[in-house]
DNA sequence: CTTGACCCTCCAGTGACTGGAAGCCCCATA
DNA sequence: TATGGGGCTTCCAGTCACTGGAGGGTCAAG
């Protein structure tokens, strides 16, 4: 199968998945005309990844999953142990953004987002903890 | 002053501080060894800029809060605007993140974690939609 | 034979830094 | 006076995961 199409399984860009063979993620065979021919397999890998990364799975993570999933003998610890680290990241991340959206909200509700020139959101940017 | 004391008060890496030099946000005087020589004022917009980025502004809204900052004629309507973009951005990126969030802890509460081959995860990134 | 949709490679840029090399400057101590 | 250590300078390269574009080859239809 040549890129465009699947590109259109996969739901990723050729240029994504171009670059997924250049970091060697996938290795699809060529066309004697230089073409890259992907297996079925690498399609079913492909659409692996996109939803790995969906996921918010870095690169390398999903590298390490790949490999999991297709080693028959792994432990499901392995899998468990990324995932879970991955979560642990994603809940920091989250506490992050509500901090800042709370004080971005405040900052927001007393601005009067008129005319004049006095502004708490400046005001407080000269105030506030920078954590 | 030296970038040294200044990195100290402002609560920015010096290599920081020189990049936002680079990228015009501060413009430091130089003494004649070719040491920055950095005023109270630069300080005190490095402090700025420290507490905009704390906040989660990217660099071309903080030179836009900047601007604001100095101009005594501004409209608070203006830093008001800036700041509800970003706001509604945060939001959008918590709502993706607890999206995420929520599929991967489904999938790490169902996987065994043991040493066992089969596992719930890699079985989901076959079936999760990419979204 | 031409048109247009594919495909190829390679290079550069994104955002916001960060690390490191190579070298100058300044001060304190032996 | 030498030396050592820290701080300062510039410049280059790397990070992450792509993305855009130039320049050119390939293929099927009309």
């Amino acid at each position: 199968m040549n890129i465009g199409d699947v590109a259109k399984q996969a739901g990723l860009p050729a240029k994504t998945i171009r670059y997924y063979e250049d970091i060697g993620l996938v290795k699809p065979l060529r066309d004697t005309n230089g073409y890259r021919a992907f297996r079925q397999s690498d399609v079913h890998k492909l659409v692996f990844l996109g939803r790995s990364r969906a996921l918010g799975f870095t690169i390398e993570d999903c590298r390490a999953l790949l490999a999991l999933w297709e080693d028959q003998d792994r432990a499901s610890a392995d899998v468990r142990a990324i995932a879970k680290d991955h979560l642990a990241q994603i809940e920091a991340k989250i506490a992050d953004l509500e901090a800042m959206r709370n004080t971005l909200s405040d900052l927001v509700r007393d601005c009067a987002g008129d005319s004049r020139p006095d502004c708490p959101i400046l005001q407080k940017l000269e105030d506030f903890p920078t954590g």
